[in-house]
DNA sequence: ATAGGGCTTCCAGTTACAGGAAGGTCAAGG
DNA sequence: CCTTGACCTTCCTGTAACTGGAAGCCCTAT
C-alpha cells in the first residue's frame, strides 16, 4: 500500500504518518521510486496508534503501549498502570474544566447581556474571586 | 513595582509577563536602568488576565476581553457572548474526555492487571471498536 | 572589591501535528 | 510523444502559551 491507502484505511492523514515515521513510531518500507511502502502489519500498528491516540494517550504512552504489544513476553499490569495513569489525567483535566465551568457558568447566568454596559462577567474577572 | 514584585502580586511568573509583553498585552513602563516599572493599573490588568486564563480562556480572547474591560461603551451582551462561546468550548472538551474516559475505564476493568501477558487493554486498541 | 539577587535580551524546546512550496512519478488520454 | 492530474517526495514554517537557560548588566551590602 502506498501511503495514500493506508492513510484512509487506518484513518489517519498522511501528514501524521509521516509523522510518525519521523520519530520513530513505524518504519514503512520503501519502493524503488522512494515512495514509502506499508504492509498489512504496519496498517495493523496505524490503526492501534490512532485508536490509542483517539483515547488520549500522548505519543510517548503510545510508543510505550506499542511496545507493549509487540512484546510477547509483557505483564498486563504494566498495561494496566499506564492506563490508570492516563485514567487519572482524565479525571484531573475534567475536575479542572468542571470547575472552570462552574465558575464562569455562574457568571454567565449573572449576566444581562444586553445593550448596557454594566457586566458581572467582566466585574467577576476584575476581582478577586468571591470566597463562597 | 519592579517585574518580581508585580509577578508575586498578580500571581503570574515573571517569564510570563515578559511574554505577555511582547504579544501586546501589556506594555508596562521603562526605567532609566532598562528595568520595567508597572503601576497599580497593570498589576490590576495582569490579575484580569491571571482569572481569565485560569478560567481557560485563550489569549486572544483574553485580549478581547481587556478591549471590553477598558472599553466604557461595551454592551455587555458582547462579554456574554463570548464568554458562552468559551462555556461551549468546555463542555465540548468534557463531552470528549468524557467519552475517552467511558472507554478506557471499560478496558482497565476488564483487565486483570497480573504477571500474564494477555490484556483486554491491547485487544481493545488492536480491534476495531465494538459497537455496543 | 566582591558576592548575591534581581533584572535584561535572546535562543531553543515543548506537543502533535498542519500548511505549503518545489519537484519527482505514474497512468490515462489525445 | 506529450500533457494533465493525481499521487508521492522532502524541507521549512507555524501553531499555543509559555518554560528553561545562557550571557551579561544593575544595585546593594559587606
Amino acid at each position: 500500500m502506498n501511503i495514500g491507502e493506508v492513510a484512509e484505511a487506518a484513518g489517519l492523514p498522511a501528514k501524521t504518518i509521516r509523522y510518525y515515521e519521523d520519530i520513530g513510531l513505524i518504519t514503512p518500507l520503501r519502493e524503488a521510486n522512494g515512495y514509502r511502502r506499508f504492509t498489512d502489519a504496519h496498517l495493523h500498528k496505524l490503526a492501534f496508534l490512532a485508536r490509542a491516540r483517539g483515547l488520549g494517550f500522548s505519543i510517548e504512552q503510545c510508543r510505550t503501549l506499542l511496545a507493549l504489544y509487540e512484546d510477547r513476553a509483557r505483564a498486563s499490569a504494566d498495561v494496566k498502570a499506564l492506563a490508570e495513569t492516563h485514567l487519572a489525567e482524565i479525571d484531573a483535566k475534567m475536575a479542572e474544566l468542571a470547575e472552570m465551568r462552574r465558575v464562569l457558568a455562574e457568571l454567565v447566568e449573572a449576566c444581562a447581556g444586553d445593550h448596557r454596559p454594566d457586566c458581572p462577567i467582566l466585574l467577576g474577572l476584575a476581582q478577586a474571586p468571591k470566597t463562597d
